[in-house]
DNA sequence: AGGTTGAGGTCGATGGCGTCCACGGACTGT
DNA sequence: ACAGTCCGTGGACGCCATCGACCTCAACCT
């Protein structure tokens, strides 16, 4: 993990779809030492998958939701994590630290659905309660911020 | 926005960088028929970007915080708005419906990190208070949920 | 009914790109 | 000094992106 390293991971960041080429143009080495250095940092681990981010609103998923969880005293919180695992609306889940044990962001088309989703989480074993806030806006998400030290 | 489209999208969630040959076969189309529809997804803003997804202990942002933000009555949401445009390191902001206005996801190598981040969002103008959790450990995050309707 | 138009597809060609391989220079430990 | 390792380059070859020409079908107008 080196600047260079660091580099296409910013660029990466930025653009996934950058070709080989043009990665190697920007950081100053040739195509085939650029696949190298990808391909190492998607093995291991550093790049964890390249997606295309969509406008939630466009595919019918217009309704964004943070939901706090407390847990039931002797829960099982392994398995309350696999049956939040099988909600595909669930898009990210935190282990938190404070009462709240998971903090969830879930994304569904209305708030009819959404209604549906907090029954559901309700009445999955070891939940306690659930707490929901419904995000008005997304002013913006998943932000990449540069890593890689400025050029000298 | 017909069947195929959204094939095209959830593909390109679960791989932005699988070719437009690969997505052809994957729909059923040809390739310039493919890279037409992609590109229309993109300049009508469907889909916004293409990103990497990385680690992010891998790259010094161990640390992980969602943050609410209670406004100061009167406040200019729109001056708050830009403050925190300005920290790189809130990689997602939601405006909620609540007490607490904003939601803020924030990325940081350190705890130490963490709380001039938090001194700085408490001095900002417009901000009365801020509310704090650490995550622990993230599950997942950004997973994306399916929406092509399944293959008849 | 028939002609026109436009959207959206296929096909073929071409230039650039991804990817494999052989080779070479710098660092390291002995 | 020397061998081994790491990491890079350059060349070669087949696939891919991308453009233009053409086709098909449906909607619409006259």
């Amino acid at each position: 993990m080196d600047a260079i390293d660091l580099n296409l991971v910013d660029l990466l960041r930025g653009n996934a779809r950058l070709s080989y080429a043009e990665l190697a143009r920007q950081v100053g080495l040739s195509a085939p030492a650029v696949h190298e250095r990808v391909g190492k940092l998607e093995s291991s681990g550093v790049i964890r998958a390249y997606r295309a981010e969509v406008e939630p609103e466009t595919i019918g998923l217009g309704v964004t939701a943070l939901i706090g969880i407390v847990e039931d005293s002797g829960a099982d919180t392994d398995d309350v994590l696999e049956a939040f695992r099988g909600i595909p609306e669930i898009e990210s889940c935190y282990f938190m630290a404070g009462v709240e044990s998971f903090l969830l962001k879930a994304r569904v088309g209305t708030i009819a659905e959404l209604e549906q989703l907090i029954v559901r989480l309700n009445r999955t074993p070891g939940v306690a309660s659930t707490r929901t806030g419904i995000a008005l806006s997304t002013k913006w998400e998943n932000r990449p911020q540069a890593v890689a030290p400025p050029p000298a």
